[in-house]
DNA sequence: TGACTATAGTTCCGAATGGAACCAAACGTA
DNA sequence: TACGTTTGGTTCCATTCGGAACTATAGTCA
């Protein structure tokens, strides 16, 4: 333990010197300090991130978002985007139509419910998100990396089973 | 094990009912999805609180952070809230300038750097929290609620690690 | 089939947001 | 003391956001 005193402390100072003096009291001694972590956490995360996407690409936020899930599965429609991102429907369809300008994303018309219009990357789509995946994974693993194999497996477990039972409790009513 | 099959599909099912099927897939299949699971659950633990709390009692985001950090240190200056939340700052002064005018906190002016208006609570800002600030610690229980003691701790223990490290690598720079 | 409801997506418009310019007080330096 | 720089805070304004109304298609049930 004690060759730890030091390095902690620097750490300390550190996060203090970066995010306020205040920074130290909210994330560990407030009886809301578990809750805050997480959130502190998430957004000193994903703002610079993003903000940079928008900077150095002109990729909104909601935009990233649909172009990712799109990678991950094909033929989406903006409800399933919505649905898993908590962003309200007119933003998705605004970032829609803004990727189809773009020529990053098809959107077309579900032959058989013609309300339905499922989402395709295109090759220029594709490309772009072989830029911006590895930013976002780069500061992934910038962010794991004070955990070793063990801890991170660890910790992937207990967030896993935090999220998994959300469906308890989430929902406002 | 396998007692935990049933259990675990079912929470499966419910997290596909409630976020979309597409919710699976982004939280454990992706390359990203370590990310995405810190992002996705403050998300989804805020987006809704925060909803709750302008709807009841008309209070903002900032409004709260600002009320919380001044009920944990009095005397703070605007911006050591924008600090410790990344919050710009003329968000803050907005806020604030709205939290006055309701009577929630006093601002006055710094005698020795004229610049700093150190805030304080006052009374009816201190009874606003006690009816608030439970709203949270309940819905943080929750959150926590399927990790057992030992299973928590860790948790806080990894997370804490993870943010004392951020220093090293959140600049934008 | 007709009427009523639900759902995917878009559009409208007032409200919130945040970057940038600005002001005033402090600080550094000569 | 003077002058350029930094810093806390406010104001301005263009952009973004999101609730609510709307359109069009699909599902339900008599």
């Amino acid at each position: 333990m004690t060759e730890d005193c030091k390095p902690v402390s620097d750490a300390a100072k550190a996060l203090a010197e970066l995010f306020g003096p205040l920074s130290l009291t909210m994330l560990t001694d407030t009886e809301l300090s578990p809750a805050w972590r997480v959130n502190f956490l998430a957004n000193f995360f994903t703002g610079p991130i993003y903000a940079e996407l928008q900077c150095r690409f002109g990729l909104s936020r909601p935009g990233f978002v649909i172009l990712f899930s799109l990678s991950q599965q094909a033929g989406l429609v903006a409800r399933d985007v919505g649905m898993v991102t908590g962003l309200p429907k007119n933003s998705i369809s605004r970032a829609v139509t803004e990727l189809e300008a773009k020529g990053l994303i098809t959107r077309d018309t579900d032959t058989v419910d013609k309300r339905a219009k499922p989402l395709a990357l295109t090759t220029a789509g594709r490309a772009l998100l072989e830029d911006v995946v590895p930013l976002f994974k780069q500061r992934q693993s910038n962010m794991l990396a004070p955990l070793n194999a063990e801890e991170a497996a660890e910790f992937d477990r207990l967030i896993t089973k935090i999220i998994f039972a959300m469906p308890d409790w989430v929902a406002p009513d």
